[in-house]
DNA sequence: TACACAACTGACAATTTTTTTCATTTTTGA
DNA sequence: TCAAAAATGAAAAAAATTGTCAGTTGTGTA
């Protein structure tokens, strides 16, 4: 866990450039986002995580702190069918959000890390004249596995 | 309104196929999605427009039908920034959700018909074996108008 | 017609998720 | 040292959504 440290460090550098603290409550928020990548957890369900490290904190501290990861770019919301808020750290090199694949059959939930939107967003520049600064982009369909699974089964 | 009474028999049709009934408060459900198509509005919202039309409904008929509507694929879900799940009504000749672009600093939400995502969904499928059955794409950005007037400004 | 049955409904209770309030604690910086 | 600012936990409140249930409506059938 030597690169979490790192991750946490450097993290708390854009905290203070933002005039803010990294507090131990946002350390422990910070290190259980990391631990728990590509998990896309609630608010909640961080919340337990997060307590067992750090025990003295309140949901609304979560919250706070997940808003303003958001805020400084720091962590991505984003809501898949169940309407629910959940969180994932930004990769630390990427301009933009990466994509995520939702399988209907099993439920899981993939990731895609290449950009793959390039083209579109210049054509949407040009046709729409709208400046694309992020992307929100979830596709629903059958996973490889559930794939296979079904083509065995006829 | 020629259209809309068309449109809503349409649908009725595909209730009837589901062994469902185009209701009375069903209808007023549909005609207020087909009079406020792209303005993306919530339950609540709906039900209070809803409402004026036909004021003998509820507002857990209204989410009882939006759901009904949602599993038909007659009307599509989607959640903006402020996590409140909003309606839209799918096109008839539409395999695809639309895409929506969103204005981060006048808040306009915008919609793009054309898909887009042929090739990216390809790519989807060759890569990562994943069957892409539908997406939800929104770009965050600039729209066209406040790009203009941040440019007059300076 | 009478009647059984399933679909559908509104009112309201309950639940779930998120935000607000507020008194207290911690940190900062003159 | 001490006042102001930032941050916090606990609890209340608000907002969004779902569940319950008794009553209604429409349909097919005896
Ligand atoms: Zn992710
Ligand atoms: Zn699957
Ligand atoms: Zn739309
Ligand atoms: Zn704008």
């Amino acid at each position: 866990m030597v690169f979490q440290e790192e991750r946490i460090t450097e993290i708390g550098k854009k905290l203070h450039q933002a005039g803010m603290k990294l507090t131990p409550q946002r350390r422990a928020t910070v290190s259980t986002l990391l631990e728990y990548q590509t998990k896309h957890l609630s608010a909640e369900e961080l919340f337990t995580l997060i307590k067992q490290k750090e025990p003295e904190i309140g949901l609304a501290t979560v919250y706070r702190t997940l808003d303003l990861l958001t805020e400084l770019r720091i962590a991505d919301r984003v809501t898949f069918e169940d309407g629910v808020a959940r969180y994932d750290l930004r990769c630390e090199d990427h301009q933009h959000f990466h994509h995520h694949l939702l399988c209907s059959v099993c439920g899981k939930v993939e990731e895609i890390h290449e950009d793959l939107l390039v083209e579109v967003e210049q054509e949407v520049l040009h046709k729409y004249g709208f400046k694309v600064r992020d992307h929100r982009l979830t596709f629903h369909g059958i996973c490889a596995a559930c794939s296979k699974n079904i083509k065995q089964s006829n």
